[in-house]
DNA sequence: TCCGTTGTTGGACGTGTGCGCAATATCGTC
DNA sequence: GACGATATTGCGCACACGTCCAACAACGGA
């Protein structure tokens, strides 16, 4: 295959393999699997990576940090605290993405068996966390939502965003898409004493 | 080895396969690794299943069953509603039992790739939230719950858990197994308009 | 005691696995 | 145009995988 500089060469290799993960779940990726997306052999793939846990984890990366940076960006140019909110739900439920967050599970399970992957999924998690706690200091400061401990509530919605969303990725229809983003919207407005319908009327 | 009738050997697979996946993870629970658990040969086991979808699937369905009538039983016998959501929460959330929580780790990730296994996580988790539903609509009728949805809030109340759950197994630390507790026994005290702290005081 | 039923064996089959390494091809530099 | 550096190949190694099946052995009924 045409010869690359190193940089370009891991960023396909990343990109290879996200590919055949979105198709084949992270846990059944392969080596050979990687080499034949891109078109190359697969001794070329342990020429940059030292594993194939290595590898995953770099995938799995690359999407959980767009995506994240995806929400954050729009979230950061809201002009209000409770837009900002109204934004992080609207891009972390889009129906497009179940892929993405079959990969989110695919991750938390495999956790337990590869370093790595355990590693790059936790940290990300917790710049999940992160924002939403972010924004919820934000609003306490304005005075646009009432808050008394925003660290935990940020995992409480960030929570009960992910238990439901792994319904509707992993099990189809025991609970409609409609009712995760209605009911996880719900729940933000209680918790932050806003009014019902704040976080989705206005858009 | 010893010949046994049909009903205890399907027993003595399902009991070997489930140690193995609590040992190695349901994804990578092979053929040989049940047999060998058993001491016997491998081809016995596809005398007994057609399929290793099937054993797993079996296997799972074992643990989860099992854990279901160990919240379920003293849930029926608790003598208020509040005293069985009391008991639910207590019976979910064993620090000792991380390990059966893995395995939903794993059913939900694999679901999406083996039928069977994606059919049985979908039913127990139905089950659950079944249990949670009439518990709930028991205390809305004795007066003792405030609640217009039994349905959503126990959808709420397991996603809220599950999601912090997942954060203690997957990831160890970013959560602690207290908080878990705490938070989701908080929220579900909101959800039910039940005073604070009346699901832990009182035990 | 014999015999048929059936639980059980042990290995073959084809394919797939991560990883490593000598050989080769393609660059930028002089 | 030649050369050294290195990106890339192509295959080998040593296993592991699910599935299948002919042969064997243990049991219950006659």
């Amino acid at each position: 295959m045409k010869r690359m500089t190193p940089d370009q060469r891991r960023a396909a290799i990343v990109a290879a393999a996200l590919d055949v993960a979105v198709r084949k779940g992270l846990a059944s990726t392969t080596v050979r699997d990687v080499a034949a997306e891109m078109g190359t052999s697969s001794g070329l793939i342990h020429h940059y990576f030292d594993s194939m846990d290595d590898v995953l984890a770099a995938a799995f990366e690359r999407v959980a940090l767009q995506d994240l940076e995806l929400s954050a960006r729009p979230m950061a140019e809201a002009l209000t605290a409770v837009e900002a909110l109204a934004v992080f739900f609207r891009t972390y439920t889009p129906a497009d993405k179940d892929w993405a967050f079959q990969l989110w599970l695919d991750a938390w399970a495999e956790a337990a068996r590869r370093p790595a992957l355990q590693a790059t999924s936790r940290r990300l998690n917790l710049e999940w966390q992160g924002l939403l706690e972010r924004t919820i200091r934000r609003g306490v400061a304005d005075g646009s939502f009432t808050c008394t401990d925003p660290s935990a509530a940020a995992w409480r919605i960030l929570s009960i965003l992910d238990g439901l969303a792994l319904q509707v990725v992993a099990h189809g229809t025991t609970v409609t898409r409609d009712r995760v983003v209605a009911w996880s919207t719900g729940y933000a407005e209680v918790e932050l004493r806003l009014a019902p319908g704040s976080l989705t009327s206005r858009f």
